[in-house]
DNA sequence: ACAAAAGTGTTCGACTTACACCCATGG
DNA sequence: CCATGGGTGTAAGTCGAACACTTTTGT
Protein backbone atom coordinates (compact mmCIF):
# COMPACT_ATOMS: atom_id res chain seq x y z
CA UNK A 1 0.00 0.00 0.00
CA UNK A 2 1.36 3.32 -1.34
CA UNK A 3 1.56 5.83 1.75
CA UNK A 4 1.88 9.28 -0.16
CA UNK A 5 0.83 12.33 2.01
CA UNK A 6 -2.44 12.97 -0.29
CA UNK A 7 -5.50 10.94 -0.34
CA UNK A 8 -8.15 10.89 -2.90
CA UNK A 9 -11.75 11.68 -1.75
CA UNK A 10 -14.60 10.40 -3.48
CA UNK A 11 -17.83 12.31 -3.39
CA UNK A 12 -20.68 9.84 -4.03
CA UNK A 13 -24.04 11.44 -4.01
CA UNK A 14 -27.59 9.30 -2.75
CA UNK A 15 -29.48 11.29 -5.36
CA UNK A 16 -33.53 11.47 -4.93
CA UNK A 17 -36.91 12.14 -6.45
CA UNK A 18 -40.54 11.78 -5.34
CA UNK A 19 -41.87 9.63 -7.95
CA UNK A 20 -46.06 11.14 -7.88
CA UNK A 21 -47.04 8.20 -9.97
CA UNK A 22 -45.70 5.52 -7.95
CA UNK A 23 -46.18 6.82 -4.69
CA UNK A 24 -41.72 6.17 -3.76
CA UNK A 25 -39.11 8.22 -3.08
CA UNK A 26 -36.80 6.47 -5.57
CA UNK A 27 -32.99 6.14 -5.71
CA UNK A 28 -30.65 7.63 -9.07
CA UNK A 29 -28.43 5.08 -10.02
CA UNK A 30 -26.19 4.79 -13.37
CA UNK A 31 -24.02 2.25 -15.24
CA UNK A 32 -20.33 3.31 -14.97
CA UNK A 33 -18.80 4.30 -18.33
CA UNK A 34 -14.83 3.44 -16.83
CA UNK A 35 -13.22 1.39 -14.82
CA UNK A 36 -13.47 -0.30 -12.69
CA UNK A 37 -16.25 -1.94 -12.39
CA UNK A 38 -17.69 -0.50 -16.05
CA UNK A 39 -20.95 -1.31 -16.89
CA UNK A 40 -22.07 -2.30 -13.19
CA UNK A 41 -24.90 0.12 -12.17
CA UNK A 42 -23.27 2.84 -9.03
CA UNK A 43 -24.20 5.87 -7.04
CA UNK A 44 -23.01 9.38 -9.13
CA UNK A 45 -19.78 9.80 -7.44
CA UNK A 46 -16.61 11.71 -8.40
CA UNK A 47 -13.32 12.53 -7.17
CA UNK A 48 -12.96 16.03 -5.28
CA UNK A 49 -10.65 18.77 -6.64
CA UNK A 50 -8.21 20.27 -4.98
CA UNK A 51 -9.93 23.46 -3.31
CA UNK A 52 -13.29 22.37 -3.85
CA UNK A 53 -16.07 22.61 -2.06
CA UNK A 54 -18.27 19.12 -0.84
CA UNK A 55 -21.48 21.13 -2.30
CA UNK A 56 -19.92 21.87 -5.19
CA UNK A 57 -18.65 18.14 -6.23
CA UNK A 58 -21.74 16.87 -5.55
CA UNK A 59 -23.25 19.27 -7.35
CA UNK A 60 -20.71 18.07 -10.55
CA UNK A 61 -21.00 14.50 -9.45
CA UNK A 62 -24.98 14.34 -10.21
CA UNK A 63 -24.95 16.58 -13.06
CA UNK A 64 -22.32 14.85 -15.08
CA UNK A 65 -23.45 10.93 -14.26
CA UNK A 66 -27.31 11.70 -14.17
CA UNK A 67 -27.71 14.58 -16.18
CA UNK A 68 -30.00 16.41 -14.04
CA UNK A 69 -29.57 19.09 -11.60
CA UNK A 70 -29.99 19.40 -8.01
CA UNK A 71 -32.47 20.91 -5.67
CA UNK A 72 -30.92 20.94 -2.45
CA UNK A 73 -28.10 18.54 -1.06
CA UNK A 74 -26.32 17.95 1.93
CA UNK A 75 -23.93 15.53 3.83
CA UNK A 76 -25.04 12.66 4.84
CA UNK A 77 -21.29 10.53 6.34
CA UNK A 78 -17.48 9.86 5.62
CA UNK A 79 -16.51 6.13 5.11
CA UNK A 80 -13.01 5.14 5.73
CA UNK A 81 -13.32 1.30 5.19
CA UNK A 82 -9.57 0.30 3.01
CA UNK A 83 -9.96 -1.11 0.00
CA UNK A 84 -13.06 0.19 -1.18
CA UNK A 85 -11.72 1.25 -4.28
CA UNK A 86 -8.99 -1.35 -6.17
CA UNK A 87 -7.62 1.87 -6.69
CA UNK A 88 -6.75 2.34 -3.58
CA UNK A 89 -9.18 4.86 -2.45
CA UNK A 90 -9.84 5.81 0.82
CA UNK A 91 -11.87 8.63 1.66
CA UNK A 92 -15.68 9.03 0.48
CA UNK A 93 -18.06 11.68 1.88
CA UNK A 94 -21.44 10.71 1.48
CA UNK A 95 -24.24 13.35 0.51
CA UNK A 96 -28.06 13.33 -0.27
CA UNK A 97 -29.02 14.94 -3.35
CA UNK A 98 -33.02 15.85 -4.49
CA UNK A 99 -32.50 15.80 -7.99
CA UNK A 100 -34.79 18.66 -9.96
CA UNK A 101 -37.27 18.09 -13.05
CA UNK A 102 -34.76 17.62 -15.64
CA UNK A 103 -34.40 14.93 -18.00
CA UNK A 104 -31.86 12.63 -16.82
CA UNK A 105 -29.40 10.62 -19.11
CA UNK A 106 -30.78 7.87 -20.79
CA UNK A 107 -29.24 5.26 -18.95
CA UNK A 108 -30.17 6.55 -15.65
CA UNK A 109 -32.61 4.44 -13.82
CA UNK A 110 -34.49 4.83 -10.57
CA UNK A 111 -35.07 2.97 -7.72
CA UNK A 112 -37.13 2.77 -4.58
CA UNK A 113 -34.74 2.34 -1.45
CA UNK A 114 -36.43 -1.00 -0.47
CA UNK A 115 -35.59 -2.26 -3.89
CA UNK A 116 -32.25 -1.37 -4.77
CA UNK A 117 -30.00 -3.48 -7.54
CA UNK A 118 -26.57 -4.48 -6.62
CA UNK A 119 -23.99 -1.70 -6.98
CA UNK A 120 -20.23 -1.66 -7.50
CA UNK A 121 -18.24 -0.80 -5.19
CA UNK A 122 -19.56 -0.56 -1.76
CA UNK A 123 -22.57 1.52 -2.49
CA UNK A 124 -25.19 -0.94 -1.24
CA UNK A 125 -23.37 -0.83 1.79
CA UNK A 126 -23.82 2.62 1.30
CA UNK A 127 -27.18 3.10 1.32
CA UNK A 128 -28.17 1.02 3.55
CA UNK A 129 -25.98 2.80 6.11
CA UNK A 130 -27.63 5.89 5.34
CA UNK A 131 -31.07 5.10 5.14
CA UNK A 132 -31.95 5.61 8.50
CA UNK A 133 -30.39 9.24 8.58
CA UNK A 134 -32.29 10.15 5.11
CA UNK A 135 -35.69 9.04 7.10
CA UNK A 136 -34.80 11.18 10.17
CA UNK A 137 -34.10 14.20 7.73
CA UNK A 138 -37.96 13.81 6.95
CA UNK A 139 -39.80 16.45 8.38
CA UNK A 140 -36.87 17.77 10.57
CA UNK A 141 -34.31 18.95 7.86
CA UNK A 142 -36.44 21.85 6.71
CA UNK A 143 -33.73 21.88 3.70
CA UNK A 144 -34.09 18.23 3.15
CA UNK A 145 -37.73 18.08 3.58
CA UNK A 146 -38.52 21.17 1.21
CA UNK A 147 -36.30 19.88 -1.34
CA UNK A 148 -38.17 16.61 -1.30
CA UNK A 149 -41.61 17.98 -1.44
CA UNK A 150 -41.46 20.41 -4.18
CA UNK A 151 -42.99 24.03 -3.07
CA UNK A 152 -46.37 22.10 -2.05
CA UNK A 153 -47.89 18.81 -1.64
CA UNK A 154 -51.00 16.73 -1.04
CA UNK A 155 -51.45 14.79 2.04
CA UNK A 156 -50.94 11.62 -0.09
CA UNK A 157 -47.56 12.70 -0.97
CA UNK A 158 -46.30 13.23 2.64
CA UNK A 159 -47.95 9.83 3.98
CA UNK A 160 -45.87 7.92 0.27
CA UNK A 161 -42.51 9.71 1.08
CA UNK A 162 -43.13 8.86 4.55
CA UNK A 163 -43.49 4.92 4.35
CA UNK A 164 -41.20 4.85 1.41
CA UNK A 165 -38.53 6.17 3.71
CA UNK A 166 -39.58 4.63 6.66
CA UNK A 167 -40.35 1.58 5.18
CA UNK A 168 -43.90 0.85 7.36
CA UNK A 169 -46.99 2.78 6.89
CA UNK A 170 -47.10 5.86 9.19
CA UNK A 171 -50.00 6.65 11.22
CA UNK A 172 -51.76 8.88 9.51
CA UNK A 173 -52.91 10.97 12.90
CA UNK A 174 -49.81 11.63 13.97
CA UNK A 175 -48.00 12.47 10.50
CA UNK A 176 -50.76 14.94 10.55
CA UNK A 177 -49.88 16.87 13.49
CA UNK A 178 -46.06 16.28 12.78
CA UNK A 179 -46.92 18.38 9.77
CA UNK A 180 -48.37 21.12 11.68
CA UNK A 181 -45.55 21.06 13.57
CA UNK A 182 -43.25 22.01 11.02
CA UNK A 183 -42.00 25.43 10.71
CA UNK A 184 -42.76 27.14 7.58
CA UNK A 185 -45.64 24.64 6.25
CA UNK A 186 -48.91 25.38 6.40
CA UNK A 187 -52.27 24.02 5.74
CA UNK A 188 -53.61 25.27 2.17
CA UNK A 189 -56.99 26.24 1.33
CA UNK A 190 -57.22 23.68 -1.86
CA UNK A 191 -58.37 19.78 -1.77
CA UNK A 192 -56.52 17.54 -3.41
CA UNK A 193 -58.68 14.17 -4.66
CA UNK A 194 -56.90 11.24 -5.19
CA UNK A 195 -59.41 8.97 -7.08
CA UNK A 196 -61.24 7.58 -4.39
CA UNK A 197 -61.38 8.38 -0.61
CA UNK A 198 -62.13 12.10 1.10
CA UNK A 199 -59.91 14.85 -0.59
CA UNK A 200 -56.74 15.91 1.71
CA UNK A 201 -55.61 19.09 2.27
CA UNK A 202 -52.74 20.91 0.46
CA UNK A 203 -49.37 21.56 2.59
CA UNK A 204 -47.91 24.66 1.31
CA UNK A 205 -44.39 26.24 2.25
CA UNK A 206 -44.48 29.56 3.32
CA UNK A 207 -42.64 31.91 0.98
CA UNK A 208 -39.91 32.95 3.71
CA UNK A 209 -38.47 29.38 3.58
CA UNK A 210 -38.81 28.53 -0.01
CA UNK A 211 -36.50 31.84 -0.45
CA UNK A 212 -33.99 30.49 2.22
CA UNK A 213 -31.41 27.49 1.96
CA UNK A 214 -29.92 28.14 -1.64
CA UNK A 215 -28.54 25.15 -3.91
CA UNK A 216 -24.94 25.36 -2.41
CA UNK B 1 -6.96 27.73 -7.04
CA UNK B 2 -5.47 24.69 -8.58
CA UNK B 3 -7.53 21.86 -9.65
CA UNK B 4 -5.69 18.78 -9.26
CA UNK B 5 -8.26 15.22 -8.79
CA UNK B 6 -6.83 14.89 -5.49
CA UNK B 7 -7.19 16.49 -1.85
CA UNK B 8 -4.79 16.88 0.99
CA UNK B 9 -7.22 15.54 3.98
CA UNK B 10 -5.81 16.59 7.36
CA UNK B 11 -7.29 15.01 10.65
CA UNK B 12 -7.86 17.06 13.87
CA UNK B 13 -8.00 15.65 17.02
CA UNK B 14 -10.14 17.42 19.74
CA UNK B 15 -7.54 15.18 22.45
CA UNK B 16 -9.25 15.38 26.29
CA UNK B 17 -8.37 14.26 29.63
CA UNK B 18 -9.90 14.13 33.01
CA UNK B 19 -8.20 16.69 35.49
CA UNK B 20 -9.37 15.35 39.06
CA UNK B 21 -6.86 17.67 40.31
CA UNK B 22 -8.70 20.20 39.13
CA UNK B 23 -12.20 18.71 38.26
CA UNK B 24 -11.96 19.53 34.65
CA UNK B 25 -12.40 18.05 31.44
CA UNK B 26 -9.39 19.86 29.43
CA UNK B 27 -8.36 19.48 25.81
CA UNK B 28 -4.94 19.27 24.98
CA UNK B 29 -2.76 21.80 22.14
CA UNK B 30 0.48 22.56 21.56
CA UNK B 31 2.37 24.82 19.53
CA UNK B 32 2.87 24.46 15.66
CA UNK B 33 6.78 23.31 15.21
CA UNK B 34 6.39 24.15 11.11
CA UNK B 35 4.45 26.43 8.66
CA UNK B 36 2.36 27.58 8.53
CA UNK B 37 1.15 29.43 11.84
CA UNK B 38 4.73 28.14 13.55
CA UNK B 39 4.95 28.82 16.95
CA UNK B 40 0.81 29.33 17.39
CA UNK B 41 -1.25 27.00 19.28
CA UNK B 42 -3.07 24.39 17.57
CA UNK B 43 -4.95 21.33 17.98
CA UNK B 44 -3.15 18.30 16.76
CA UNK B 45 -3.58 17.15 13.48
CA UNK B 46 -2.19 15.62 10.33
CA UNK B 47 -2.06 14.83 6.89
CA UNK B 48 -3.91 11.48 6.50
CA UNK B 49 -1.73 9.20 3.99
CA UNK B 50 -2.91 7.23 1.40
CA UNK B 51 -4.90 4.09 2.09
CA UNK B 52 -4.76 5.05 5.94
CA UNK B 53 -7.89 4.75 8.68
CA UNK B 54 -9.06 8.18 10.09
CA UNK B 55 -8.38 6.14 13.30
CA UNK B 56 -5.02 5.59 12.51
CA UNK B 57 -4.07 8.78 11.37
CA UNK B 58 -5.95 9.91 14.30
CA UNK B 59 -3.50 8.16 16.72
CA UNK B 60 -0.35 8.84 14.78
CA UNK B 61 -1.42 12.63 15.38
CA UNK B 62 -1.92 12.57 19.17
CA UNK B 63 1.20 10.33 19.38
CA UNK B 64 3.54 12.43 17.25
CA UNK B 65 2.45 15.95 18.33
CA UNK B 66 1.64 15.70 21.70
CA UNK B 67 3.97 12.53 22.43
CA UNK B 68 0.82 10.33 24.32
CA UNK B 69 -1.49 7.50 23.72
CA UNK B 70 -4.79 7.18 23.33
CA UNK B 71 -7.59 5.34 25.52
CA UNK B 72 -10.04 5.65 22.99
CA UNK B 73 -10.91 7.78 20.05
CA UNK B 74 -14.07 8.45 17.20
CA UNK B 75 -15.23 10.45 14.33
CA UNK B 76 -16.79 13.46 15.21
CA UNK B 77 -17.62 15.94 11.80
CA UNK B 78 -15.95 17.01 8.69
CA UNK B 79 -15.07 20.71 7.48
CA UNK B 80 -14.79 21.30 4.32
CA UNK B 81 -14.25 25.36 4.45
CA UNK B 82 -12.45 26.83 1.84
CA UNK B 83 -9.35 28.56 2.42
CA UNK B 84 -8.99 26.88 6.14
CA UNK B 85 -5.90 25.97 5.39
CA UNK B 86 -3.34 29.01 3.42
CA UNK B 87 -1.61 26.14 1.55
CA UNK B 88 -4.90 24.72 0.08
CA UNK B 89 -6.14 21.77 2.19
CA UNK B 90 -9.78 21.53 2.32
CA UNK B 91 -11.22 18.56 3.83
CA UNK B 92 -10.40 18.17 7.84
CA UNK B 93 -11.81 15.41 9.88
CA UNK B 94 -12.51 16.55 13.25
CA UNK B 95 -11.78 13.11 15.59
CA UNK B 96 -12.28 13.07 18.95
CA UNK B 97 -9.77 11.16 21.23
CA UNK B 98 -8.92 10.71 25.77
CA UNK B 99 -5.22 10.65 26.04
CA UNK B 100 -3.75 7.79 28.49
CA UNK B 101 -1.89 8.95 31.20
CA UNK B 102 1.37 8.76 29.45
CA UNK B 103 3.72 12.29 30.29
CA UNK B 104 2.74 14.16 27.38
CA UNK B 105 5.79 16.52 25.39
CA UNK B 106 6.75 19.27 27.78
CA UNK B 107 5.12 22.01 25.47
CA UNK B 108 1.76 20.66 25.83
CA UNK B 109 -0.72 22.66 27.98
CA UNK B 110 -4.10 21.66 28.69
CA UNK B 111 -7.21 24.18 28.99
CA UNK B 112 -11.15 23.69 30.11
CA UNK B 113 -13.51 24.06 27.36
CA UNK B 114 -14.55 27.30 28.61
CA UNK B 115 -11.26 28.50 28.55
CA UNK B 116 -9.45 27.66 24.91
CA UNK B 117 -6.91 30.00 23.72
CA UNK B 118 -6.70 31.65 20.58
CA UNK B 119 -5.72 28.83 18.08
CA UNK B 120 -4.30 27.93 14.53
CA UNK B 121 -6.58 27.52 11.42
CA UNK B 122 -10.12 27.59 12.09
CA UNK B 123 -9.23 25.40 15.14
CA UNK B 124 -11.09 27.69 17.82
CA UNK B 125 -14.17 26.97 15.20
CA UNK B 126 -13.73 23.43 15.04
CA UNK B 127 -13.95 23.65 19.17
CA UNK B 128 -16.45 25.27 19.55
CA UNK B 129 -18.84 23.75 16.77
CA UNK B 130 -18.13 20.66 18.15
CA UNK B 131 -18.73 21.03 21.83
CA UNK B 132 -22.29 19.72 21.86
CA UNK B 133 -21.69 17.41 20.27
CA UNK B 134 -18.92 16.01 22.80
CA UNK B 135 -21.37 17.12 25.98
CA UNK B 136 -23.89 14.73 24.38
CA UNK B 137 -21.66 11.74 24.28
CA UNK B 138 -21.28 11.78 27.60
CA UNK B 139 -22.80 9.60 29.40
CA UNK B 140 -24.39 7.98 25.81
CA UNK B 141 -21.28 6.77 23.95
CA UNK B 142 -20.20 4.06 26.19
CA UNK B 143 -16.45 4.14 24.13
CA UNK B 144 -16.52 7.80 24.92
CA UNK B 145 -17.84 8.05 28.63
CA UNK B 146 -15.54 4.61 29.59
CA UNK B 147 -12.31 6.39 28.07
CA UNK B 148 -12.86 9.65 29.56
CA UNK B 149 -13.82 7.95 32.91
CA UNK B 150 -11.34 5.33 33.32
CA UNK B 151 -12.36 1.85 34.64
CA UNK B 152 -13.70 3.65 38.19
CA UNK B 153 -14.78 6.84 39.18
CA UNK B 154 -16.21 8.54 42.20
CA UNK B 155 -19.75 10.16 42.00
CA UNK B 156 -17.56 13.49 42.45
CA UNK B 157 -15.73 13.03 38.99
CA UNK B 158 -19.40 12.64 36.88
CA UNK B 159 -20.90 15.77 38.42
CA UNK B 160 -17.17 17.54 37.47
CA UNK B 161 -16.77 15.90 33.99
CA UNK B 162 -20.76 16.92 33.45
CA UNK B 163 -20.54 20.33 34.53
CA UNK B 164 -16.90 20.79 32.04
CA UNK B 165 -18.59 19.50 29.53
CA UNK B 166 -22.42 20.73 29.78
CA UNK B 167 -21.18 24.32 30.90
CA UNK B 168 -23.66 24.20 33.84
CA UNK B 169 -24.45 22.43 37.13
CA UNK B 170 -26.21 19.32 36.72
CA UNK B 171 -28.96 18.15 39.26
CA UNK B 172 -27.19 15.35 41.19
CA UNK B 173 -30.41 13.71 41.37
CA UNK B 174 -30.93 13.05 37.95
CA UNK B 175 -27.09 12.57 37.03
CA UNK B 176 -27.45 9.57 39.82
CA UNK B 177 -30.37 8.12 38.01
CA UNK B 178 -28.61 8.89 34.58
CA UNK B 179 -25.64 6.80 36.27
CA UNK B 180 -27.52 4.07 37.06
CA UNK B 181 -29.36 3.76 33.45
CA UNK B 182 -26.29 3.17 31.89
CA UNK B 183 -25.67 -0.14 30.59
CA UNK B 184 -22.06 -1.43 32.28
CA UNK B 185 -21.58 0.61 34.90
CA UNK B 186 -22.43 -0.48 38.64
CA UNK B 187 -22.31 1.44 41.68
CA UNK B 188 -19.12 -0.13 43.94
CA UNK B 189 -19.45 -1.53 47.49
CA UNK B 190 -16.53 1.60 48.48
CA UNK B 191 -17.31 5.29 49.08
CA UNK B 192 -14.95 7.74 48.04
CA UNK B 193 -14.45 10.68 50.77
CA UNK B 194 -13.91 14.16 49.32
CA UNK B 195 -13.04 16.57 52.16
CA UNK B 196 -16.18 17.51 53.70
CA UNK B 197 -19.54 15.93 52.57
CA UNK B 198 -20.45 12.84 52.46
CA UNK B 199 -18.63 10.17 50.85
CA UNK B 200 -19.76 9.59 47.31
CA UNK B 201 -19.85 5.52 45.95
CA UNK B 202 -17.37 4.29 43.41
CA UNK B 203 -18.89 3.62 40.25
CA UNK B 204 -17.12 0.86 38.19
CA UNK B 205 -17.73 -0.47 34.44
CA UNK B 206 -18.65 -3.93 33.97
CA UNK B 207 -15.94 -6.55 33.18
CA UNK B 208 -16.89 -7.14 29.61
CA UNK B 209 -17.50 -3.41 29.09
CA UNK B 210 -13.99 -2.79 29.29
CA UNK B 211 -13.19 -5.45 27.65
CA UNK B 212 -14.98 -4.39 24.61
CA UNK B 213 -14.31 -1.30 22.07
CA UNK B 214 -10.63 -1.63 21.04
CA UNK B 215 -9.08 1.45 20.51
CA UNK B 216 -8.48 1.56 16.60
C1' DA C 1 -73.60 0.49 1.16
C1' DC C 2 -68.83 -0.06 1.20
C1' DA C 3 -63.98 0.67 0.67
C1' DA C 4 -60.46 4.05 0.61
C1' DA C 5 -58.41 8.12 2.20
C1' DA C 6 -58.27 12.03 5.55
C1' DG C 7 -58.76 14.02 9.97
C1' DT C 8 -59.67 14.37 15.37
C1' DG C 9 -59.26 12.87 20.03
C1' DT C 10 -57.23 10.23 23.63
C1' DT C 11 -54.07 7.44 26.09
C1' DC C 12 -49.80 5.33 27.35
C1' DG C 13 -44.96 4.95 28.45
C1' DA C 14 -40.25 6.86 28.03
C1' DC C 15 -37.61 10.52 28.93
C1' DT C 16 -36.12 15.18 30.71
C1' DT C 17 -36.27 18.82 34.00
C1' DA C 18 -37.11 20.92 38.17
C1' DC C 19 -37.47 21.02 42.95
C1' DA C 20 -38.22 19.57 47.81
C1' DC C 21 -36.26 17.04 51.27
C1' DC C 22 -33.30 13.67 53.91
C1' DC C 23 -28.39 11.65 54.86
C1' DA C 24 -23.45 11.64 56.19
C1' DT C 25 -19.14 13.69 56.86
C1' DG C 26 -15.41 17.30 58.17
C1' DG C 27 -14.42 21.39 60.56
C1' DC D 1 -24.19 22.87 64.42
C1' DC D 2 -23.56 23.92 59.90
C1' DA D 3 -21.63 24.03 55.39
C1' DT D 4 -20.69 20.77 51.85
C1' DG D 5 -21.45 17.08 49.07
C1' DG D 6 -24.39 12.68 48.29
C1' DG D 7 -28.86 10.51 47.65
C1' DT D 8 -34.17 9.68 47.30
C1' DG D 9 -38.75 11.02 46.02
C1' DT D 10 -42.03 13.38 43.35
C1' DA D 11 -44.32 16.07 39.91
C1' DA D 12 -44.68 18.71 35.47
C1' DG D 13 -43.72 18.84 30.71
C1' DT D 14 -42.43 16.88 26.22
C1' DC D 15 -42.43 13.49 22.79
C1' DG D 16 -43.40 9.47 20.02
C1' DA D 17 -46.32 5.53 19.28
C1' DA D 18 -50.71 3.26 19.34
C1' DC D 19 -55.50 3.10 18.78
C1' DA D 20 -60.43 4.29 18.46
C1' DC D 21 -63.52 6.90 16.02
C1' DT D 22 -65.50 10.31 12.69
C1' DT D 23 -65.69 12.54 8.02
C1' DT D 24 -65.70 12.72 3.00
C1' DT D 25 -65.18 11.01 -1.29
C1' DG D 26 -65.51 7.30 -5.56
C1' DT D 27 -67.51 3.00 -7.08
Amino acid sequence: MERRPSSNVSVDVLTLRYNATDREVELAVYPRATEPYIGQLALPGITLLEGERLADAAQRAVHEKLGVGVRGLGPLTVFDEPSRDPRGFTLSVAMWAVADGAEPHADVSWYPLDDVPALAFDHNQMVTSTRQMLTDKLWRDLAFTRALTGPEFPVSAAVAMTRSLSGSDPDRGNLNRRLQSVPGLNVGHKRVVLGRGRPGALWVWAEDAVAQEPVA
